[in-house]
DNA sequence: GAGGATTTGGGTAACGGTATCCATGTTTCT
DNA sequence: AGAAACATGGATACCGTTACCCAAATCCTC
């Protein structure tokens, strides 16, 4: 039973309950050499009647905090999710722990975020979509082992897992064109990023949607709204597109959340989807797959690519000098929201 | 610049290049009392200087980590957002960090999650909607300062904020009898909980329902799917409901993520809301606003519930003993889910 | 101007682990 | 049997802060 502030189990009670020395059960707990089985089982036997746990801060001042952190940008697309599942459930049998904090929308706060996660001496960080510049993050990537999820440029202080974004948004377009479309107008999002544009996600599948659409001689109905790849930013974004004169038959939302408000300014503009006019996403996530939406959409494999971060950082900190990138090659899922072209 | 490996900064750094002792540093990195404006100033100068940040892990074998622990169910629910965005709102303005840990769908896993908060030293935990008894969540308060979100227990031990899930519930109920609805369903939540099941929220709407649905003279129609407060489960205990004869005409689902897997349910089976389903969630997440989707749910501001958690426990961390409830007063929003009885 | 109070700065023992080094006892090998 | 190798257990410096002390200097007060 705890009583109210009491002194927590340390690692001297222990000792001395099993009457051994401090070294002795540091050496059980850290499964280091020099223990005998005899030795092994009685600190256990310690350790669990005294319902001992090693404090965290203590360890971390010599050795490792067995912590690692996440940094998400929000927690608002279930994409996000995916990732995280993927992440702890690789971590599970590990004895590592996955932190989250949230990055926010700002460069500014996210480089706290970051701040606050290296000051707790975590062992090391997951940046999922980050705004910061290639040189912060290698930064960062210089003091702590580091993996970088949706970003495209090549380091070889970090690793990186992103998907394809590329073969995605080319598989969208195409499959839109085959449609028989041609206006296909794209919603994008604005960032804070000092990355390098052509680094970033929503760039490379704004830059490959234009790319196709001239391939295929539609470089005059190239029609690009400069929103955000949230629902709000979806909505705003399709209300532009859908106001201009024609109005485009096909809409390409770099991401599912943005795809949601499109589908909301479809709806509010009169227009059936996908007879008037068809949507399309990315990510894949789970609200799309609801058949009163039936969103098309890309498909890229958030737990594969939480998994992959997971254990491509945990080699780093075991010891993996060498930069590794990992890459998922996405797919795309036809649904209901994209139809032949009126 | 940082050169790779390179030993963090000191606080004896920051001693020795501004001449002065450590304690100084510390005083003044402490705000402590005993500095001469001019030392101050001169310390804060070093700090800038060598870019001094202090190590949370060191501080936290004596004193503050100044990090809150924030345990989440999971991050799929945009509800739990708002919660958030409300608390790191709210820590903005203070020196404390927020971190998440995802609880899980187990009492085990839960149990391991909060564990690892305080194997961590954090300050201050926030436990949202935890499955663990009420006990355990006591056991937990004894040793940190603690703050329940989304249970109904009154606990001398922690503070308490949650909504009144009984107003809430009834506000839904006599919604539907108002329309008419006679034979209206509901579908609840299953937990792994050890909690008394009436302080649990998906309870306490259950059985709101059931008794406004006596009050009513409507005992008879009285139909539950136990199913859970997500996608799937509003789908499956949909489904469930929709195939027993005759069929209810409404149905209130105890969540908007169950509430958006029902009406996949209802629209699978070729029926039409609101027409001849009425369907009403509770949450009022952002989704359920979109037009197309247009869902009559319950509001509870999840921002102020997050502000108002930050708070309590800060205030407990700086010492207050006494326990505090914070219950908010949820409010119906009708949108186009709800209609008319057919 | 003596004595006490106050201000200012610093020395240093914790905090709870880790990991290096060392001492002792036990095998193994020639 | 003696030496070398190995296995086992322990003493202890150290990690980077905090906060409790104390000492010296300055300021009042009568």
């Amino acid at each position: 039973m705890v009583t109210p502030g009491r002194r927590r189990v340390t690692i001297a009670d222990v000792a001395s309950h099993a009457q051994v020395s401090v070294t002795a059960v540091s050496k059980v707990i850290r499964n280091a050499y020099g223990v005998s089985p005899a030795m092994r089982e009685r600190v256990k036997n310690a350790i669990d009647e005294l319902g001992y746990r090693p404090q965290v801060v203590a360890r971390g001042m010599r050795g490792r905090t067995f912590t690692i952190g996440l940094m998400l940008p929000h927690i608002r697309n279930p994409f996000f999710a995916d990732i995280l599942d993927g992440l702890t459930e690789y971590l599970q049998s590990t004895d590592y722990q996955a932190f989250m904090i949230q990055g926010g929308a700002t460069r500014k706060v996210e480089s706290r975020a970051v701040d606050a996660l290296m000051d707790r001496q975590v062992d090391g960080i997951i940046m999922v979509a980050p705004l910061a510049s290639k040189a912060r993050l290698e930064e960062v990537a210089k003091e702590k082992p580091t993996v970088v999820l949706a970003r495209h440029e090549r380091s070889s202080y970090y690793d990186s897992v992103h998907d394809d974004d590329e073969a995605g948004a080319e598989l969208v377009v195409n499959h839109l064109i085959a449609l028989g479309h041609r206006r296909i107008a794209h919603i994008t999002h604005q960032d804070d990023s000092h990355a390098r544009p052509s680094d970033l996600l929503h760039n490379i599948r704004a830059a490959t949607y234009e790319r196709v659409m001239r391939e295929h001689g539609l470089a005059d109905e190239i029609a690009v709204a400069k929103s955000f790849h949230h629902e709000r930013g979806g909505y705003e974004g399709a209300r532009e597109l859908l106001s201009r004169s024609p109005r485009p038959t096909a809409i390409f939302a770099g991401a599912d959340q943005a795809a949601l408000g499109a589908l909301a300014a479809v709806h509010e503009a009169g227009l059936a989807v996908p007879v008037d006019v068809s949507v399309a996403g990315y990510d894949n996530t789970h609200l799309g797959a609801l058949p009163y939406i039936a969103l098309t959409s890309v498909d890229q494999d958030g737990a594969v690519m939480g998994r992959a971060a997971g254990q491509l950082l945990l080699e780093r900190v075991e010891g993996r000098m060498s930069a590794v990138r990992f890459t998922v090659t996405p797919s795309l899922v036809v649904r209901g929201s994209t139809g032949e072209a009126a």
